[in-house]
DNA sequence: GGATAAAAGTGGTAAGAAGTGGTTTGAAAG
DNA sequence: CTTTCAAACCACTTCTTACCACTTTTATCC
């Protein structure tokens, strides 16, 4: 179960350290692809497959479908954990999180996100700002 | 299984290279075909006969389902894979995805597909302006 | 509480792989 | 027999990545 927030920085090579405490649910394989509200999700292996079982019954001739595939399997890439526990993190998606220096890891029970630190900064705020809103919409799930 | 976002050239002799990642599961030759919004396809022997089978499927009776079969197999080519990595794309091809020399491969899974670069720019960033409303379009899947 | 050891974070370097352009060779057609 | 075109071959440059080294932080034990 992966949880909590960590800072780290990446480097000029777009390498980056996982959370200590990440890394051994992590193992030495992981997934990275694009979140929503602009983060970046990272996968183990195992919780990676339960993404793709899902992404399989979608259909290729309706265009949402065919756009929701393209957008997590063309930004999806498998990165090996270096040997200090760092990942790489393809231009493409630094570029889309609007990833510099700074980012925020947070864990998110079967993944972990990637955030640009502003991002994630605005969207806490705006967040923390009404978190009882968020509960109404949770229709009897909590 | 293909995945990620890879940038090459096409040469003046219309050769581009495949994504290095993408190799070893393409194997030595593959079928290049027009795509959906504007991309080509391009698969492996293996996924080109999944293909094939599910166009056999289709009646030569119903108007449009004639008329993606013709969009599908009078785009086909059989293309080798060269000592380098590389295949060669027909000029026909390379008009239909308004190719010209920055292309961008992706991965969808059983196939790769080639876009040119402003064609994927302009499709990625209209998925990406709402894809929080393609994921709610799809409740349940993720 | 301080000292020591271990782990984590960060940066650099060098060998090898990948990307790309050009040249030669062989086949086919005139 | 010559010419043309395509494809295999070759060579060079750039980039990637695995490895190593150093600093800082955290944990442990005395």
């Amino acid at each position: 179960m992966l949880i909590g927030e960590y800072r780290h920085s990446i480097d000029t090579k777009n390498r980056v350290s996982l959370p200590a405490k990440f890394r051994k649910e992590m193992g030495k394989k992981v997934y990275v692809t694009r979140g929503l509200d602009n983060c970046l999700s990272v996968y183990t292996e195992k919780s990676w497959k339960v993404i793709l079982a899902k992404l399989e019954g979608l259909s290729i001739s309706k265009s949402d479908e065919r756009g929701f595939n393209r957008f997590m399997l063309s930004g999806a890439t498998e990165v090996d954990v270096d040997g200090n526990g760092r990942i790489l993190v393809p231009e493409y998606l630094k570029d889309f999180a609007n990833v510099e220096k700074k980012v925020v890891w947070t864990g998110a029970g079967d993944r972990a996100e990637m955030w640009s630190e502003e991002t994630w900064n605005t969207y806490l705020s705006a967040k923390q700002k009404d978190p009882e809103a968020m509960a109404e919409n949770l229709e009897g799930i909590i």
